[in-house]
DNA sequence: GCCGTTTTCGGCCCGACTGTTTTCAGTCG
């Protein structure tokens, strides 16, 4: 039994729980500890053998023991007890955009609902809108959601998200009032996949903004779009978050953006602990808020070096900052060389005389 | 369900947008 596989039942337990209704932060616990069994850089199954897996964050005695079940007879009773309430086709039903625990309860209760198929023929014959808190809107965009489902699901490579981000941040950049304009997300810290694009834009005004991004030709869909925040859908079914706010919050937005969610809900208890109440907007004091320009202002403000996007992801990087123990990171300035290429000799797309010049040129 | 140099019980990050709502739940970032 693998972390992956351990990770996907204490997030498959999260889900079930979730559309039974459970408590939030009980299945934020199933989440987190889901999340960090898959993090991990040792085999779970070996420090299980080791009786180390409290050591995990987020395991306490009652995940200890399920794993320890799972590791003894390669099953969790409570998890097939779980999965006998709630049939694999509703939680399947998560995948689709605004579908959620609530939703998901909703149409299978009421409509007996077990699968995205079987969902797509309830809204297509009107059947969504008749649920208390539900309208010809909202079943409307959960057709839409499981259109963009059909054409894209899973993850992007950064080297593909990367160009359209770029392309997109230009065409942003040249609308008036436009002072600055960023890559965020998992973009940012470089992940080798991306779930979707996020970006960052500083304007005292968002809304030309938002009208430019609306109407970029990459764009097939409008899902939501507000003064701050608008995304939209590309034909791939690829989605894109923009967020727009002033330039003297700059510091905290682009902290907030560029997360991950983890680190950004262990910054902001740090916060509180400090005194503060950190968001995208401020670090919100009793004696009125400081404003942040800069990223370094907020993490300094919080007595802690600026971590590099790269390692935000709270794998202990908050702790190692806090003991002034942050890795001195590779960076492409230490790149000396390369000595693994491809040429048109092999499968590559240059000869061995333009990597070489290539190469030189690069500095290296 | 987890966790603790203020806690072993009572908190758990903070906010935007939408639709259906008559005051806010649900979903998402
Ligand atoms: N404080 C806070 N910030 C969040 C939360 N969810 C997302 N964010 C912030 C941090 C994320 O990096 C950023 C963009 O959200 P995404 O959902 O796109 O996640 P991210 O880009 O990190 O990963 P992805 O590759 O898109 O799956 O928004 C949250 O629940 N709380
Ligand atoms: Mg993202
Ligand atoms: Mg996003």
């Amino acid at each position: 039994m693998n972390n992956t596989e351990v990770a996907d039942i204490l997030a498959r337990m999260a889900d079930i729980l979730a559309i039974q209704g459970e408590s939030l932060h009980r299945i934020m616990a199933y989440r987190k500890a889901a999340e960090n069994v898959a993090a991990l850089s040792r085999p779970v199954e070996e420090m299980w053998q080791a009786d180390e897996l409290r050591a995990i964050p987020g395991i306490g005695k009652t995940l200890e023991a399920k794993i320890d079940e799972l590791m003894r007879s390669g099953r969790i009773g409570a998890y097939e007890r779980l999965r006998e309430q709630v049939p694999d086709g509703v939680v399947a039903l998560l995948q689709v955009p605004d579908v959620g625990p609530k939703r998901a309860a909703l149409f299978w209760k009421e409509l007996g609902v077990e699968g995205v198929a079987s969902l797509e023929k309830a809204a297509r014959a009107g059947r969504l809108q008749t649920l208390p808190g539900m309208g010809a809107k909202s079943e409307q965009k959960v057709l839409a959601g499981i259109e963009a489902l059909k054409r894209l699901s899973g993850r992007t490579l950064l080297g593909v998200a990367l160009p359209l981000a770029e392309t997109m941040l230009g065409a942003l950049l040249e609308v008036p009032g436009v002072v600055l304009a960023t890559p965020a997300g998992s973009l940012r810290r470089k992940r080798e996949t991306v779930g979707d694009l996020d970006l960052l834009v500083a304007a005292e005004d968002p809304e030309p903004v938002m009208a430019r991004f609306r109407e970029l030709p990459q764009v097939e869909e409008v899902l939501l779009s507000g003064s701050t925040k608008t995304a939209i859908r590309t034909a791939e079914g690829f989605q894109v978050d923009l967020r727009v706010l002033e330039p003297q919050r700059w510091g905290t937005a682009l902290q907030y953006f560029t997360g991950s969610q983890a680190h950004n809900i262990h910054l902001r208890q740090l916060a509180l602990e400090r005194g503060f109440s950190l968001s995208e907007y401020a670090l919100h004091r009793e004696e009125g808020d400081v404003l942040c320009s800069t990223e370094e202002e907020v993490y300094s403000a919080l007595g802690l070096p600026t971590i590099p996007p790269e390692l935000r992801e709270d794998r202990g990087e908050i702790e190692a900052a806090l003991a002034s123990r942050l890795p001195d990171l590779v960076e492409v300035d230490d790149l000396k060389g390369d000595f693994q290429f491809h040429t048109t000799r092999s499968d590559g797309h240059n000869s061995l005389l333009e990597m070489a010049q290539a190469a030189r040129a690069a500095g290296l």
